[in-house]
DNA sequence: TGTGCATATATGTACGAGACATATATGCAC
DNA sequence: GTGCATATATGTCTCGTACATATATGCACA
């Protein structure tokens, strides 16, 4: 089977899952990194803990959304601690993370629809 | 203990929840109801199946998101079926709403900083 | 020298939420 | 009188996450 040919585009995204696909928009990154990544860009709200983060990383491979790459030529490998794994955006995450943004609208848009936000900010 | 009093605030919400606490805000509904307006205003992305649907209802109590009002006396209530209960948002649940559309706003502004939405979309 | 911490990946275990099936009950349409 | 929508509720199973732990090394600091 091939993930990312005919997926039917599962449900809404976690949180997690969200934040960890936008990591990996424009670069790849390793799992440690990631991590680190996801605590700073959503404030610290979603955490990633690292006891879940390579299942994590595993469970989105499987589901076709990211995949693994080789090491960059412009490795830092003087690999502390372990040898690094990277990781990549698929068609499929990229495809995923923009019908996520979507949906995201659509909440922000329902939401305003019900005065829970000040206007339309911005 | 009082959970609206001065409760952690957790973390992010489920796409799910968040459309039953959205659903709730500015009227008070029955089971039922709710999950129909869910399927109705996600466009029928979120599902809240019925056989998950009361046990959610129930967790987002314990939660001090939502509490269980009197049935209103404009009631329909021929009560066809069983006899319904309506559930309404909590002060509690309000702040998490608007807690979470802030947090909705900032992954789309973090979604647009990586171009991943064609403009600024209103 | 050695103690601790950040880096880096991985697994064991336990708990909880959600998916799906099912039970109960009734009004209405056909 | 058969079936369907309404309406709530529970049993069970599975999967994901949280938390603890194991392994390994470079670096700072005393």
């Amino acid at each position: 089977m091939k993930p990312a040919d005919e997926a039917p585009l599962a449900g809404p995204l976690t949180a997690t899952d969200w934040h960890v696909l936008v990591a990996l928009v424009d670069r790849h990154l390793h799992g440690y990194a990631i991590m680190q990544a996801v605590e700073r860009d959503s404030g610290g709200v979603v955490t990633a803990g690292i006891g879940s983060l390579y299942r994590l990383l595993s469970r989105l491979m499987t589901e076709g959304l990211v995949r693994e790459v080789a090491t960059p030529d412009d490795a830092p490998t003087e690999t502390r601690g372990r040898s690094r794994r990277y990781y990549a955006l698929t068609d499929h995450g990229q495809q995923a993370l923009r019908q996520e943004a979507l949906r995201l609208h659509r909440a922000l848009e329902l939401a305003r629809s019900h005065q829970l936000l000040p206007d339309a900010s911005r």
